[in-house]
DNA sequence: CCTGTAATTGAAAATTAATTTCAAAATAAT
DNA sequence: ATTATTTTGAAATTAATTTTCAATTACAGG
């Protein structure tokens, strides 16, 4: 834990940004969601604790953080993007119920292998890969 | 051609929905797209053909060519949704460029398995999926 | 063919996630 | 401490998409 907020320093500084509390406090924040997330959710998990941050820095660092291998942008909903910590996740693809918004994680090792295939093939340098599978989930079918 | 066309206007009266001549021109534009397409580039196609279509009636005509099956949401990019005709298309994913946004496609049967495999795990009903991969293509990564 | 009603249209206004602006506050090097 | 530079919160802005609304159109029934 602290740990990780020492390698977001270090990595903060290298960078020759400043090591601000409130960029602090987002990390510490979202080391402790356990799920996915979005700006607004995590916007108020903060306002419950009291904190005075700012939307404004939520959207300024979360960059910063995708940059530094944090966290990952992995899906849209509903408009807007929903991340979460992948620091020592196996990357995953997501089901996704559009008709509850529930989001189930399916590890696949197939699917690494997979990608890193094409990713030989195109002779593309990967950074990262979302796969979105959408269907109705077995709660929403049965209420049918 | 024509058969499509047709199948749009029965898909149209089944729905209890009126067939206009907007619809029906915006799906004959749509069949002449030969790549991804976004909502701005399919307006202004058919503006250079002096169509009179408004955004507003693509914007309400791409969820019905949707759910018809004619047209799939396949990535956004920049903020805003790209779109393609999956009538006779296998499915495929997209191989995205951060730096200059080319896409490429790769058409993968293993992947296909890949997904019908966790949909009976997970007894989702399946739709639809996407599976971007993010990188550098070849030729953004020489000219660093 | 008319006629009535309910759906659809284009244009403009509204919505909303995300970005930018800006003056005040904070960081960090000297 | 002094100072240059960055970062902050709040408010304004942007831009894609959605909604509103009055006028038009589709089309079912007579
Ligand atoms: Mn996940
Ligand atoms: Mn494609
Ligand atoms: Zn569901
Ligand atoms: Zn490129």
């Amino acid at each position: 834990m602290e740990n990780l907020i020492e390698e977001f320093r270090i990595f903060i500084k290298k960078k020759g940004l400043k090591y601000t509390p409130e960029r602090e406090e987002i990390l510490r924040e979202i080391l402790e969601v356990e799920d996915h997330f979005d700006v607004e959710s995590l916007y108020l998990r903060l306002k419950n604790k009291n904190s005075k941050i700012s939307k404004a820095s939520i959207y300024r660092t979360l960059p910063i953080l995708i940059e530094a291998g944090f966290i990952q942008e992995v899906y849209k909903q509903g408009g807007h993007s929903f991340y979460e910590v992948t620091l020592n996740k196996a990357p995953h693809l997501h089901f996704i119920c559009i008709s509850c918004g529930r989001v189930d994680e399916v590890i696949d090792k197939e699917l690494n292998f997979l990608i890193k295939k094409h990713e030989k093939d195109k002779k593309y340098k990967l950074l990262t890969y979302h796969l979105e599978i959408f269907g109705i989930c077995p709660d929403c079918r049965e209420v049918k």
